[in-house]
Parts: C-alpha cells; sequence; structure tokens
DNA sequence: TTGGAAAGTCAACAACACTGACATAAAATC
DNA sequence: GATTTTATGTCAGTGTTGTTGACTTTCCAA
C-alpha cells in the first residue's frame, strides 16, 4: 500500500523513495500544469470559432503535413465521426487542404494552406512562448528530467507516435 | 536548424538554447502524457456513471476535506452550475457529504463518506502506480525536474492553489 | 469480380463546459 | 433595522467534443 521508507537497492542503483505524497503532487502539478499548457490556445481560439480539437488537428497535420486521416486518428485518439466534424469545419473555412493520393486514390492528405498556417503559427508561438519561460525558470537540467517522466508516462502506442515525430524532424 | 550546443552565459548561469523544436516537443510530450495520465481514471470511471469531473472533484475534496463549493470552485476553475451538477450527483449517490458550516452557515462543507474515500482510493491507487512507474524509469534527478517545469507551467493563481495544498500536507 | 479497407455522411446521444436568470439564506455593512 | 453582499443552489438553453451505429462511396488487391 503505502511505501514511505527509503530502501536502497542492493545493485547499486539508488531507489527512488516515493511515498504516496509524493506522487500525489506530481498527479496534481500535471493536473495544474496542463491547465496553464492550454490556458493561451484556448484563448485565442476562443474568439474564432474553434476548440482545443481543431487546435491539435492544425498542430498535428501541421507538424505532418500531408498526413492521412487515419494516422491523424491514431495519434489523436477520437472516432473518425468526430475528427471529421472537426476536418469539414477547417475545410470548409479554408484552413486545411484535403487531397486525394496519388498511389492509393482513397487516402485523402492533409496540408495546411497559408491561413492554417497563419493560425497555426499563432497558436504554437503563444504555447512556445509559455513553454520557454518555463524552462527557462526551471533550468537546463529539469528540461531533460520534465521530458524523460513524461515520455514514461505515456501509453506505449502514444509514446511510438511520439517518437515518430521526434525522428521525423531530428534525424 | 540548429539545437544541441549549450551556450554558456559570461556572467556564469548557463542559459538554455531553446529551439522551436526542442519546444515543440515539449508540448507534444505533454499532450501525449496527459492522455496516459488519465487513461486509467477513465478507464474505472466508465463503467461508473462518472466521467473527469467526478475524479476531479473526488480527488480536490480527498485532499482537502471539509473543503467549501467556493474553494473548490476555484481550484477547479469551473462555472457554479458545472461543478453543482457534479456534487450534486455524488451528493446523491452517498459519495460526497455536504455540511452546513459551524461559522458560516451559507457555507458548504464537502468531505467523503466511506464509499467515496473507496472511489478515490481506486482511482488514486491507478494514477500513483502510473506516476510510480514513470518516475522509476525516468530516475531520481529527472522527477525533480519535471516537477519544476510543471510548476514553472502554472498560471499564477492556480500555482497558488498547488502549493497551499503542498504546504496543507506538507508542513 | 468480389471482398475489404479508407473515407465520408447522417442521426442520436452523453459528458462537460458555458451564459443568464432567479431563489434562498445568512453574513456584513450602512 | 434596512440594505447589500456573499455563498450556494437551481432552471433553462447552448456549444464543443466525444461516443455508437448504420450506411454509402470509392477503390485497391486477391
Amino acid at each position: 500500500m503505502n511505501d514511505t521508507r527509503p530502501s536502497a537497492a542492493p545493485g547499486g542503483e539508488a531507489l527512488l523513495f516515493l511515498t504516496d505524497e509524493q506522487l500525489r503532487k506530481g498527479i496534481e502539478a500535471m493536473f495544474f500544469a496542463y491547465r496553464g499548457f492550454t490556458a493561451d490556445p484556448d484563448r485565442i481560439l476562443e474568439d474564432k470559432a474553434y476548440g482545443r480539437a481543431h487546435h491539435r488537428a492544425i498542430h498535428f497535420i501541421s507538424r505532418s503535413p500531408g498526413t492521412t486521416v487515419n494516422n491523424l486518428l491514431s495519434i489523436l485518439g477520437v472516432t473518425k465521426q468526430s475528427l471529421n466534424r472537426v476536418l469539414r469545419t477547417l475545410i470548409e473555412d479554408g484552413l486545411v487542404e484535403s487531397r486525394v493520393g496519388t498511389r492509393d486514390k482513397r487516402e485523402r492528405h492533409l496540408v495546411l494552406t497559408e491561413v492554417g498556417e497563419a493560425l497555426e503559427r499563432e497558436l504554437s508561438d503563444a504555447q512556445r512562448t509559455r513553454m520557454r519561460a518555463a524552462y527557462r525558470e526551471a533550468g537546463p537540467e529539469a528540461v531533460q528530467g520534465f521530458r524523460a517522466v513524461l515520455e514514461a508516462m505515456m501509453d506505449p502506442e502514444l509514446r511510438r507516435h511520439f517518437n515518430q515525430l521526434k525522428e521525423a524532424q531530428d534525424g
């Protein structure tokens, strides 16, 4: 149940002392931080008739231009009906272009238009600004730890997606 | 794109070299990790007729037994109508008790019943298990960095709440 | 040519947020 | 003591985002 006392591994590696209390604080930190994380884009989007779902679609289309609907579905983890509603408005409004696949004409390849890119930039600028400030405040070593814990917290399938996105740009 | 190289400030403090690309990865890490973070409680709650909103209420009532509705509102950042709907079902179902304040009879003090505590334990056990595993995988230094960045990412008001919750139990 | 995958559509519904209006009780203030 | 403010609760309506389920169209591939 509750593991309060520190324990040292016989092997040599220092083990973590993780009281329920410490874990709880981690949980609450995630909750409050995520609110901050989404606050700026939410503010930008509330004027325009969009929400978080639109933001997510825009983000990942921008990240992987020409991605298919199916790929987007597995990244976002929603149903195609839900995604379709969002994509439809984005396409209607001229932010996203849907191109029929050349090799496989069933597929639709999604790309941002110039207008879409402009909104994407506005949104991610806001989000990056906050992220940058947080990184600065926390310091260089903290950034590594932050990323390591977050990655370890992901479901394996999402972690795969996360790392695929990484590789696509890192080389 | 140039990342990777650290730069040292002439003054002494190491500066952060933050490319847009690195910041983007941080943003995506938050997105994917938060999905994992909520996955286990979501699974538990989907059988029972509750959702994330109920989980949040239960969590913070458990965390601050006897808290008032107003306090809960400012922590959760929702409207009273929204919170009320959730609280009503929890009270009807006998998971939460609402006690009229002694000093100020306008206030309602919220506490979990035994049944409520049982569900809280089930939910937080699941969440702590994931958090513990992530901490273990990432290592001891990572945990500090994780918490530091998350805290820096919070809106000031929420950060106050976060630290008040901390103090309440830490001493 | 037929089976199945990819994409899209329509309808219904649920969770959870919002606004606005209103009611009640009690505390605070004038 | 009368008035105002605060804390809470409630009703009605709305919007975003998610869900199922059923169905169609397109088109690749066995």
